[in-house]
DNA sequence: GTCTATAAAGAGATAGAC
DNA sequence: GTCTATCTCTTTATAGAC
């Protein structure tokens, strides 16, 4: 029951897990510092999970499912391409910096992954990679979007996964206001108000 | 002799721990790994360093300013805004993807400081901050960028600080080209070819 | 499902000889 | 400046009682 286990319970214990991972880093966040958040010993948590590792796994695997869902209602009913890259940009932005947790960590903690548990992840990423490849391909040959397909996404994503190291929550901008800048920044004057 | 040392012997050791933080992780690094691939054993790495984290202070120290040196260069005797964009944006991407250590150590492992190495290096970022943010300053004045200076700014080096994470450097394209990619992006219509 | 207790390994760092 | 040897502490993980 500890692989594939999707109680309530464990999704309290790993979104627990994602906001210390998200505040000190997966590497110095010990399983005693872990338990403790979760009210139990350090003992109990090997009950839950099998190693370290598979928390970091679990964390990483909600970030992404969250940021797809969230990514998918954003889009629907939308036709606009110009339309489509804001909303799939709020939505990149929302799961960022409003629930900063499971998606941040998904972003940047990868590289302490076993190869087993990147493979399993590495479909989940690529399935919201796509949603952006689509995306900017239609803004392209909308011709309000100009570039390589594949480098305008990975400087798009680069912007908006950069965002964590410097948005302030407390600051005057919402992440609205930040996804509005950007699509305007990279579109050819602007377009949105 | 152990704090303020530039001898050779030292900036070789800082360039060796440069790459394994760069390849590895800071965390993830251990001393033994560090003194081996130094070609000593790990209790004599204690000589040239007061404890790990002062590695670690030393090498990022040392990637502000190799980036700081080459952004100056970069600029030197370039007048017009957009070419001093462009200029600045190849000699980042330069430090970044060319030499990919100690500059990329900078950028992603300050959460691993001490708060006494953080307020020593906190200066050095805010100089190489300075610098992008009087040219973009600059460009937005000359009406070729529009947006407020810190998103801009922000976005850029985020785009910029990311490519990391992706940038393949057996690929097909250099440095150079993906940084004229970005600044094509980042203002109306192509400029520059 | 959680506890206590602890094993086993690895970490950073030190001391003193050469 | 480097070595050997080792200390001390922390880490992940396990075993068995409750």
């Amino acid at each position: 029951m500890t692989l594939t286990n999707n109680s309530k319970r464990r999704k309290e214990l790993v979104a627990i897990a994602a906001r210390l991972f998200f505040e000190q880093g997966y590497e110095r966040t010990t399983v005693r510092i872990l338990a403790e958040a979760m009210g139990i010993k350090s003992g109990s948590l090997f009950h839950h999970f099998t190693d370290k590792q598979a928390i970091l796994c679990a964390v990483i695997e909600s970030g992404m499912q969250s940021a797809m869902q969230i990514a998918h209602e954003a889009l629907e009913g939308v036709q606009d391409p110009q339309d489509k890259l804001l909303a799939l940009t709020k939505a990149h932005l929302s799961t960022l910096l409003t629930d900063r947790n499971a998606h941040v960590v998904a972003l940047y903690e990868w590289r302490s992954l076993t190869p087993e548990s990147l493979h399993h992840l590495v479909g989940l990423r690529d399935e919201y990679e796509s949603l952006w490849r689509s995306v900017i391909q239609e803004c392209i040959q909308a011709d309000v979007l100009h570039g390589e397909e594949s480098v305008v996404r990975h400087f798009a994503l680069g912007a908006l996964n950069w965002t964590v190291q410097w948005y302030d929550p407390q600051g005057q901008r919402t992440p609205d206001d930040l996804a509005l800048a950007l699509v305007n920044l990279l579109m050819d004057r602007t377009h949105f108000n």
